[in-house]
RNA sequence: GGAGACGUGGCCGAGAGGCUGAAGGCGCUCCCCUGCUAAGGGAGUAUAGGGUUUGUAGCUCUAUCGAGGGUUCGAAUCCCUCCGUCUCCGCCA
């Protein structure tokens, strides 16, 4: 969310740079609701504070025993006044409040002004892609030629989006995850193991909800295990859990930074993504991702996207894989973020450069919707920034794996750093 | 799943319709005293929002005692629902 403060005193110039994202802000809506909630909380407060102290002078009356009938007579019809007040008042602020949250974070000034994926900009690239002296699969083909993929499987278990790995290719998932989460606790992070399931709250403090809830499974409340009336989500990313970790709380200004990664499982939905990707391993509802997270001093949070940045690079250069590094333009930026870089592998099977991780920074724009906050010394506290990146997308790094360490017989060469983690084997 | 107890400020802990945004203690900050240490004295010490304002300063109003409703002129206190914690039993990895 946006400062309120900061919609209300520069409407305008938030209006520009949010026309940038492709996001209309209504102007003259908010300007009127603004108003109109100016008056009537106003109004409420004043009729809350006449209450208090009319009150307060019945309760004084009454100790020293005089007759307070004709003081109750006088509050009476403040009372209707103030509940009508208060209705109007709070009607306001909850439209006010809906529309604010459905207002995308505003772009960093070094993010480059586009309206789509067309106009990110490579900033750097790392690694030649292999070239082959034989024409190189996909992930699939391989996969299926050596049986370790069965979509019809998934199919008939649950639905179309899933998949069954089996044998090597599923150990090497495995061993991708230890991999990385081994690679990030040298690089300063604290592994955590956290809820796959998540409330409404949660939701809305990293942004997923109200605008996206389509995108997400929600869990039916229909049994005996449902003894509450909360609406539980399954989570669409592990940031959700851990970013919400800091939520409600204040953070002593020693402790920053906060880095934390953690490996789950990611829930999509994905509607509205159907016809891309449909083949393999790409677009899944269900897929296992290593995610970092850090809560950051908000002067920082630059220097923490670049380092974070780097530690999901890192993932790809142990591996071997060639990759490079884009700046998302503000079209193609995710509603919370104000600056993110994609990590693009190579797949040699598409011949092309595919996302397999995406780093952001969300400024106070998340912060601020989960009251995430530090205190230094005895000062008021303050908001902090939270960032958070892929590191990375296990799924998507076994395809790339698969189709940048292939034979020209089908076998898979295992990448030196994931040696160790498969009892020393070099060849699938 | 069954039965009971309980959720108050950074922490502990009073309060049981009005004078309680909340006693007391601990912790913390500042000051005084004491030639180190220890002890002592004094002051301060929640968060959010609104209005005013050039101002995140000051002043002022409002809200918040797990959350949300309700009763009442007035709720930390009474009622309802939910969430959570603890104890005992059952079940279970």
């Amino acid at each position: 969310m946006l400062d309120p403060k900061l919609l209300r005193s520069e409407l305008a110039e938030v209006a520009a740079k949010l026309k940038h994202r492709g996001f209309e802000l209504d102007v003259e809506k908010i300007e009127s609701l603004e108003a109109q909630r100016k008056e009537l909380q106003t109004r409420a407060q004043d009729l809350q504070a006449e209450r208090n102290s009319r009150s307060k002078g019945i309760g004084k009356a009454k100790a020293q025993g005089e007759d307070i009938a004709p003081l109750l007579a006088e509050v009476e019809s403040l009372k209707s006044q103030l509940e009508e007040a208060e209705a109007a008042s709070t009607a306001v602020q909850a439209e006010i409040e809906e529309i604010y949250a459905g207002i995308p974070n505003l772009p960093h000034e070094s993010v480059p002004v586009g309206s789509s994926e067309d106009d990110n900009i490579e900033i750097r690239k790392w690694g030649e892609p292999a070239q082959l002296d034989f024409e190189a699969k996909d992930h699939v083909d391989l996969a299926e030629q050596n049986g370790w993929y069965d979509n019809d499987a998934a199919v008939k278990i649950t639905s179309a989006r899933f998949s069954v790995l089996k044998g090597p290719l599923a150990r090497m998932q495995r061993a991708l995850t230890q991999f990385m989460l081994d690679t990030h606790a040298e690089h300063g992070y604290s592994e955590v193991y956290v809820p796959y399931i998540v409330n409404q709250d949660s939701l809305r403090g990293t942004g997923q909800l109200p605008k996206f809830e389509a995108d997400l499974y929600k869990l039916g409340k229909n049994d005996e295990h449902d003894t509450n009336d909360r609406d539980l989500y399954l989570i669409p990313t592990a940031e959700v859990p851990i970013t919400n970790l800091v939520r409600d709380e204040i953070i002593d200004e020693a402790d920053l930074p906060l880095m934390m990664v953690g490996h789950t499982p990611c829930f999509r939905s994905e509607a509205g993504s159907y016809g891309k990707d449909t083949r393999g391993l790409i677009r899944q509802h269900q897929f296992e991702k290593v995610e970092m997270v850090q809560v950051v001093h908000p002067e920082k949070s630059y220097e923490a996207l670049e380092a974070l940045t780097g530690h999901a690079e890192a993932i790809l250069q142990k591996l071997e894989l060639p990759y490079r590094v884009v700046t998302l333009c503000t079209g193609d930026i995710g509603f919370s973020s104000a600056k993110t870089y994609d990590l693009e592998v190579w797949l040699p099977g598409q011949a092309a450069y595919r996302e397999i991780s995406s780093c952001s920074n969300f400024e106070d724009f998340q912060a601020r919707r989960l009251k995430a906050r530090f205190r230094s010394g005895q000062d008021k506290p303050q908001l902090v920034h939270t960032l958070n990146g892929s590191g990375l997308a296990v799924g998507r790094t076994l395809v790339a794996v698969l189709e940048n360490y292939q034979n020209a017989d089908g076998t898979i060469r295992v990448p030196k750093a994931l040696q160790p983690y498969l009892g020393g084997i070099e060849t699938l």
